[in-house]
DNA sequence: ATCCCGAGGG
DNA sequence: CCCTCTGGAT
């Protein structure tokens, strides 16, 4: 696993590759960012940000959401997926806020993940992005990317999180998780793009050889008992 | 067909 | 640890 210098000048370059990092994040102050974040688990930026407009405009706090109507509430966020447990979500949190907060977004990750329907990774979003306590949000693109290149070695999101911010500064841990979601979005998917990609030269995975394999990609792991157990029409 | 900017529940 | 929930992108 790479040193925290070794770590730091990774991410030098790769914060140069994506100035525009967290563009899409500056929402008018912590609830809407917190809602917009609930709703983004699965959903598009496109699909979220479709729906997000009249949703403050309709709940523009954590009271009126929390009068709001299941039904239109569900009819409303449809098309970011998910719509029955994310309306459960945000109608919980929102009483929550209310009754234990007087609204207001907590900025403490214990009070945050505490809320209903609001994990760690979405908190750190949160404490990162709005209210101004570092936070490094782990998700899936975070966990593939760290491990490739050799910022963290873990399957698990919290030991990933632990390793990443010990090797940076505070000040430094949530832009880190934006620049990796972006690079993981745009160039190490998980087929990599390594044609285009920045740091081959610091990459392990690159040198590794799995790289750029054709993908046979046959029904194997968790997707053989899949098939397995739904022997749907198989041409002959 | 398969994967995902997750979290809760069994 | 495993499953489920949903739409959309690839």
């Amino acid at each position: 696993m790479k040193t925290p210098a070794a770590a730091q000048r990774i991410l030098d370059t790769l914060e140069r590759d994506y100035p525009d990092a967290d563009t899409e994040l500056h929402y008018e102050n912590p609830y809407q960012l917190l809602v917009a974040t609930i709703l983004s688990a699965q959903a598009t930026d496109a699909g979220v940000n479709q729906v997000t407009p009249e949703l403050f405009r309709r709940y523009p706090d954590a009271r009126a959401l929390a009068r709001a109507d299941r039904e239109k509430l569900e009819a409303l966020i449809h098309s970011t997926g998910f719509f029955r447990q994310k309306a459960k979500s945000l109608l919980g949190m929102a009483a929550a806020l209310v009754e234990r907060h007087a609204g207001a977004v907590p900025a403490d990750m214990a009070a945050l993940t505490a809320l209903p329907g609001v994990g760690r990774k979405t908190a750190n979003v949160v404490l990162g992005h709005a209210l101004g306590v570092p936070g490094l949000p782990v998700d899936r693109h975070v966990l593939r990317v760290a491990n490739r290149i050799g910022l963290a070695a873990s399957d698990d999101p919290e030991e990933v999180e632990q390793q990443l911010c010990e090797r940076l500064p505070p000040s430094r841990w949530t832009r880190c998780s934006d620049v990796l979601i972006l690079h993981g979005r745009r160039i190490c998917k998980p087929t990599p793009d390594c044609a285009h990609c920045s740091i081959t030269k610091d990459c392990a995975y690159y040198h590794s050889a799995r790289r750029d394999s054709p993908a046979p990609r046959t029904a194997r792991g968790r997707s053989a008992k899949k098939a397995a157990q739904r022997p749907s029409q198989r041409r002959p």
